[in-house]
DNA sequence: AGATTAAATGATATGTTATAACGTTTCCTA
DNA sequence: TAGGAAACGTTATAACATATCATTTAATCT
């Protein structure tokens, strides 16, 4: 298991073989994902970083920051929870282009999982048929963790 | 091809099987959105019907009718876009429980499909592997009309 | 080092989506 | 037709997001 100061050393690497810059606030915003282990709103992250790291971020920036932490794919945006959660795969050579969200309509914890092959054929056989191909293969699916499965019955 | 009319009497059928009203205001909604074959805002649904019907209805009430079509299940909520669509199914029998979303991203297009039983099985086992299990098989798939395949190439 | 330029960030305002709290109207039914 | 429930309106505000323009910071070149 990494620790988050690894797993931000190795974002930053990244992004310099990419020619671009892990400044210090975009990392204040990585480390608060990393740490708190579920999605949160930009607002969210906008408390996090004023406690954790004394850096009022203003929504603009903040905003921003999660832009650029979408396109180096360190940070995926949640379009159903309106939040934000950092990538699982940043250290593992960072394969995400086929990654599926399972968001937890309670808690909102979030797992990043992988569907398989044949799943995803079949489902663009029948999403073809409807006349629509698929725009991305990241799903966002609404479940329930098994965590909150057992205190809420 | 039902017509639009056709599709609100059954709906208002529906309702009273149910003990519900299908007011005035709430066909207005619902017209509108069968009208616009696409899915719709809240405040897009706003002007719909202030052009249409000369009905100005404030946000809280919109809310309220579009929460009162999503139980009534003549209506449902898209929350990756969060936009608003009639069901496709009001009038065969009703049977939506397991619908999925096909979204078009560029031009809002929506389109109703039901994936099979295998696909929505194979989906279950890898889902609850991750120690989650599936809140609701009404999937939002975010994909690329064929409409619009074309014309943005 | 100092000038130049591009990237990053901040400030301000506003747009969009959604709900809370409370008051009024409408409509069904006893 | 009185009473109560459902529907709807008013007002205010919360939560999420972006547009525009100004300023600061950092990389680069001389």
């Amino acid at each position: 298991m990494d620790s988050v100061s690894q797993i931000v050393d190795h974002a930053e690497q990244h992004c310099a073989s990419r020619g671009t810059r892990l400044t210090n606030k975009r990392k204040h915003v990585l480390r608060s994902l990393l740490r708190s282990g579920k999605a949160l709103s930009a607002y969210e992250l906008i408390d996090e970083c004023k406690i954790r790291f004394e850096n009022t971020l203003p929504a603009t920036s903040m905003y921003r920051i999660l832009d650029f932490l979408s396109k180096e794919r360190l940070v995926h945006r949640l379009s159903m929870a309106n939040k934000y959660v950092a990538c699982s795969h940043i250290t593992c050579d960072h394969e995400c282009e086929a990654s599926q969200f399972l968001i937890c309509i309670h808690c909102q914890k979030v797992k990043e999982v992988r569907i398989s092959q044949s799943t995803v054929t079949d489902l663009q056989a029948t999403i073809g048929h409807a006349g629509f191909h698929l725009a991305t293969t990241q799903f966002e699916i609404n479940c329930i963790c098994d965590g909150c499965a057992l205190t809420t019955t």
